[in-house]
DNA sequence: TTTGCATACCTTTCAGTTCAAGGTATATAC
DNA sequence: GTATATACCTTGAACTGAAAGGTATGCAAA
């Protein structure tokens, strides 16, 4: 046998961070959010409505988020919410993110108490 | 038609960024390796044998990596280090996975610039 | 002595994601 | 009447990483 343990899928769940932070901070609905992330990051992020709908489905369907309808010009928007348990999500994500990010920079800094081997 | 353009997944090349930058800093083992993202991001990160080798493989073939085989207490090791090539590759992810954190980092903090909308 | 564990290499299979591309429909501008 | 932007959606291929397997050596403990 080989790897003792390691992490599902470590590098997962950046999209579904982005989509409910945005949410968070305002109601939105799905066309408004891919909009949204390629506007704030300034093209860096480029996520795709074959992206973001799945995953806005997906989070309703978990209870993270709930949603309603309202026809906006003719056009019929659905727009999105998020809810305590969504918030609790919110909250393990960011705490993920911040803890992989601090662990590579560790490494691309690196050299500070490694050497020691 | 949906999606205008996107990135070519865009979190990916993680492993990779991690694997040339610990090579680059000194010649290194497969083994070695994912002990070493182990212990220097204490455990925030275990990628397994399954994930670290195809890489390593991979990295040599594109010249990114070149090898030389030693046995050390006839335990054969290949030990990796790193090429000019690989050194600009290196470069390239790093700043990439900079602009990544960065823009992600705006939208978890978010709302500064915002809210004109 | 043989069992187990750590070292050290490797591969294959499965599951999960993202990307690309398509589809439907309405409103507005040209 | 054609194109573009808005707004929703789904499917298929491609890629990745996770999990689990396999081989082999050296050493320590039972």
């Amino acid at each position: 046998m080989a790897s003792p343990k390691t992490n599902p899928n470590f590098m997962n769940g950046v999209p579904e961070l982005l989509i409910l932070k945005l949410i968070a901070k305002q109601e939105m609905y799905g066309y408004e959010v891919v909009q949204a992330i390629r506007l704030q990051t300034e093209e860096a992020i480029l996520l795709g409505e074959g992206v973001i709908y799945p995953v806005l489905h997906a989070l309703e369907r978990d209870g993270a988020l709930k949603s309603r309808r309202q026809t906006v010009n003719g056009r019929r928007r659905i727009y999105y919410s998020i809810t305590p348990e969504g918030q609790r999500r919110l909250s393990d994500l960011t705490s993920n993110w911040a803890r992989l990010t601090k662990a590579i920079q560790t490494v691309i800094v690196g050299g500070q108490h490694a050497e020691a081997v």
